[in-house]
DNA sequence: GCGGTTTCTGAAAGCGGTTTCTGAAAGCCT
DNA sequence: AGGCTTTCAGAAACCGCTTTCAGAAACCGC
């Protein structure tokens, strides 16, 4: 029977023995730390390659004192959201040299009694943080050590000083509510919420309201539904308002996957959209533009928020200042489902 | 001014010390390999909560060789696709203990002279590839070292031996064409490839045949064209075959795309769907159930797959024996562009 | 030629764990 | 009570790399 295990690699002491030097010159070809002759640099390349050489990640993290890798921290992964902005911190992060490590919350277990940390400062040089989920006092606990952290699309508890990047969702709700009213004349125009407690939602809530006072509009409670940002949970919130005979002309959904669920349940009910009810969304995935109607919504520059969030994150970790908070614009995307035609 | 890097964690030496033991008890303790006395044992656990101590994952690879760590090699991340993808594999990793490491190779960069390998096996226990960017030669090289891999959508040359996690394709499209052959007396049904050597397209393909022949009915060669998995690719396609007359009553599209892309060119063409031409897809993206009509198309279960490709690999990781390949059942989902009305 | 750089290289001390080996103390048997 | 096995704990040898320290050789100006 033969071992299945993974055969020896090389190490660096296989390379200078082959280079007829020290280890210590072999790390610093590799490193460029220090100046080492032209023939000794070609003879340790030559090894290098003969052997087929790559050093050990961990021997290096644990010798160096740095892992090259980021964290990132999410609730989970579904929906259209999260393609784009891992992509964009994935080819931030590849672009510094960094890897990238990712984590969900989604149930957090216990091992052997204690709490195991979701990212654990030893595997990453800092931590990318979406969720939630994580309470402040982790984000404390972990800021207070000097541990860099960026929060993407939340804000710290103000005694913190985390960077933050996120977005003016307060005004880019606005902006397509008040196209309803203005351009459509939607009056009982509904609100979907997202998660109780995400602060995208309440911005966007804000907005919303905004924009009803604005143009002399009540806010009527019965038009605020749980959209959870989940285009199920929308389409059945949606159903159940036409059930109880809800009567309503417009639909802010909290992001564009609410928007989906609720235009499935008006069709599903034999209503059309935008003739009988025009329905907005928000973040702009990519679907949105391919759908049947085709979706009004607010372009949330997710991938670029991605981007900035890695880059902050690594700037920081290289000892670099940066910005405390980046709000990325929002953009007011017109298409068919509000009732225009472009 | 104040240093900024992060504060010293505590060591395992720092807890064997407070707790009065020695370090290698302290790393029986942590990892249960030996027993340890009661009384000792809630010492040592004190200590540890007391330092808010955590072992350092660098350390702990590089005594004990393994990084509980999996690598995922992607082409890029976009579209609808990779988030349920990346969701299966994050979860089945996290229930196994293990990290999730992703990298892409979408533009895979030189440093220093030589090739950057994609993921080193030294940072990673196991990889699992997706892209076909990877040669076989590379494959060879890490299959040769006895280095677990996995191959997602993607079989391997029949030398290598790596288990593979993939569709049922075949099965797939027969149902789908069959549908349309018996439901809806459909007989002279078009065939939109995808890209060529794509291996999803010709299991595709072949299911697509041997409906065809199962049923009596002869291929016709006009009705093959190249949809590309694109909607632009299949809408141009298909517009030319009504420029030239080409008749059809039905068309099976490679994947949902491409099925967007031919309804887009039927209704140009003032042809109804699916009164005149019935179109069936492939895969069951999000936008699927969305459109208008919704479309008849062949679920596949994207999120499952990336969930057994992890499973796989965490088990050949733990050396234990696996199957050479999983087939996912797709299975039949039935809307209104068939010609039925669910 | 001679002290004083500069340039290059090697020995060795960690980094923070795991694991083997060895030994002391305790438990068991006759 | 004496010899035997168990049970538990510590010393020390790694794991593969980075980095400091120190030294040898080459180079410098005069």
């Amino acid at each position: 029977m033969t071992v299945q295990r993974s055969l020896k690699r090389a190490t660096i002491s296989d390379v200078a023995r082959l280079a007829g030097v020290s280890i210590a010159t072999v790390s610093r070809v590799l490193n460029g730390t220090a100046p080492v002759a032209e023939e000794t640099m070609s003879q340790v390349n030559q090894a290098i390659a003969a052997l087929d050489y790559a050093p050990h990640a961990a021997a290096r993290t644990l010798a160096g004192r740095r892992t090259d890798t980021i964290g990132l921290l999410l609730p989970e992964i579904s929906g259209a959201f999260y393609s784009p902005l891992i992509h964009g911190i994935e080819s931030s992060a590849r672009e510094a040299g960094f890897d990238l490590l990712i984590h969900t919350t989604a149930d957090r277990f216990r091992e052997r009694g204690r709490i195991q940390l979701p990212l654990d400062e030893h595997n990453t040089d800092g931590l990318l943080v979406f969720t939630d989920r994580l309470s402040d006092a982790e984000l404390a606990r972990f800021s207070g050590r000097g541990f860099p952290l960026v929060l993407l699309y939340r804000t710290a508890p103000p005694t913190l000083d985390i960077p933050v990047v996120t977005l003016e969702n307060k005004a880019g709700a606005r902006s397509v509510v008040e196209h309803l009213i203005v351009e459509h004349g939607c009056r009982r125009i509904a609100f979907l919420a997202g998660p109780s407690g995400n602060e995208d939602s309440c911005w966007r809530e804000a907005g919303y309201l905004e924009a009803l006072r604005v143009h002399g509009i009540d806010d009527d409670p019965a038009l605020h539904g749980p959209g959870e940002f989940d285009s199920e949970q929308a389409r059945a919130v949606v159903a159940q308002w036409l059930g109880q005979g809800v009567s309503f002309d417009a639909i802010f959904a909290g992001d564009d996957d609410a928007a989906m669920g609720s235009i499935q349940a008006l069709t599903q009910a034999g209503l059309r959209v935008p003739e009988d009810v025009a329905v907005v969304g928000f973040d702009d995935v990519l679907l949105a533009g391919l759908m049947v109607p085709r979706l009004t919504t607010v372009r949330a520059p997710i991938e670029t928020a991605g981007r900035q969030a890695a880059r902050l994150l690594i700037s920081l970790i290289q000892g670099e200042e940066v910005e405390r908070l980046v709000l990325l614009p929002t953009e007011l995307v017109i298409r068919q489902s509000c009732g225009c035609d472009r």
